[in-house]
DNA sequence: TAGGTCATGTAAAGAGTTACATGATTTT
DNA sequence: AAAATCATGTAACTCTTTACATGACCTA
């Protein structure tokens, strides 16, 4: 996965690995994020396989690898870009304890999902403004997929915080749900 | 986490390995999932640290491994239960491939967009008629909280059907959208 | 001149899946 | 009698993060 995300940005122009990370974390970290760790053994992968050549780029002391795609490794990318989308079952790790919140007090429960919105929050906010620095700076034709991914970003958060403003109201107002105290630890 | 999921089973009674796996597929399995190869490795460990204890059930040659949450397995539940909820960005592979469309052409975007579609709703409906089997046997007031992470589930599902319905109908009106011409192999 | 950012890279550890091995029991 | 399911377990592999190492450049 993270070899063709590397590909696709390669196909937009040539870039750094360190760049490639600061593209990432503007523009797919939402949906998609990697680290250096992952990032830099994986140009090299690319480089074996000749999919990328690399340009080293040197100003005074200070070295850069300038990656570029190559004949083959637009082709690779192509034949993956074309393939169905395969739906896998994303995990949701914030739904976990929630899944198991009947042995949790209301009062609890209530709180931590309060925190959990405020969690979330500044990252909508964040996706916000990358969103409407975007739309200043690209065309929004050619940019179009983008745009809607972004989009389905802060729309995804706002299901969230939605369901757990639902989720407090009727905590809140039905007094049947709090059932933690049948597993008090004896 | 696979650690704390089991004993959130364990605390709602005793079962083994393999019914733990039954449990999470058919009620977890859209936002958590594990396999039998990290399932019982953890339930080792879990044994090593003495949060759980298991009975062997045999009839006749068969024999059944019964997981039980000890004390010191209940109070590490309810500390990490009680913990506020960690909000990590999922990983959201499909809009992977769509945050590259603009390479590709409308129709085969289309195509796909329509295959996606396909591929999530008989997971809707899945978890639909898991929804309604839940309902007929449980208690609605005790089981509060996984009907509402089922109905997140199903919510989260929808949400993502109908921003690919969006998208579609957006590429059919719209003749500009096509812009894969520039980015042919030479 | 100290601390932050730029820039690349590696080693170890973590968390998980897939594939296999084993053998009993149940269904067709 | 064969095939599917029940039931547990391990080994190899994959993919990833974290932490560290290195060194240059920039800014307060």
């Amino acid at each position: 996965m993270l070899e063709f995300i590397i590909l696709g940005f390669l196909m937009c122009g040539d870039t750094s690995g360190y760049d490639l990370k600061q593209w990432m974390t503007k523009s797919t970290s939402y949906f998609f994020d990697a680290s250096f760790g992952s990032i830099y053994p994986a140009l090299k992968r690319l480089e074996d396989k000749k999919l990328v050549i690399f340009n080293e780029s040197v100003q005074g002391n200070k070295y850069k690898k300038i990656y570029q795609i190559t004949k083959s490794g637009k082709e690779t990318f192509m034949k993956w870009i074309e393939e169905p989308i395969t739906f896998e079952k994303s995990r949701q790790d914030h739904l976990v304890k929630i899944f198991f919140y009947e042995f949790l007090s209301k009062d609890k429960a209530i709180a931590n999902l309060r925190a959990l919105i405020e969690a979330i929050e500044p990252v909508v906010k964040n996706l916000n403004s990358q969103k409407e620095e975007a739309a200043g700076q690209y065309d929004l034709y050619q940019f179009y997929y983008r745009y809607a991914t972004m989009d389905y970003g802060i729309n995804y958060y706002h299901f969230v915080i939605n369901w757990c403003r639902d989720m407090i109201k009727k905590l809140e107002t039905d007094p049947e749900t709090d059932r933690s105290q049948r597993f008090k630890i004896k």
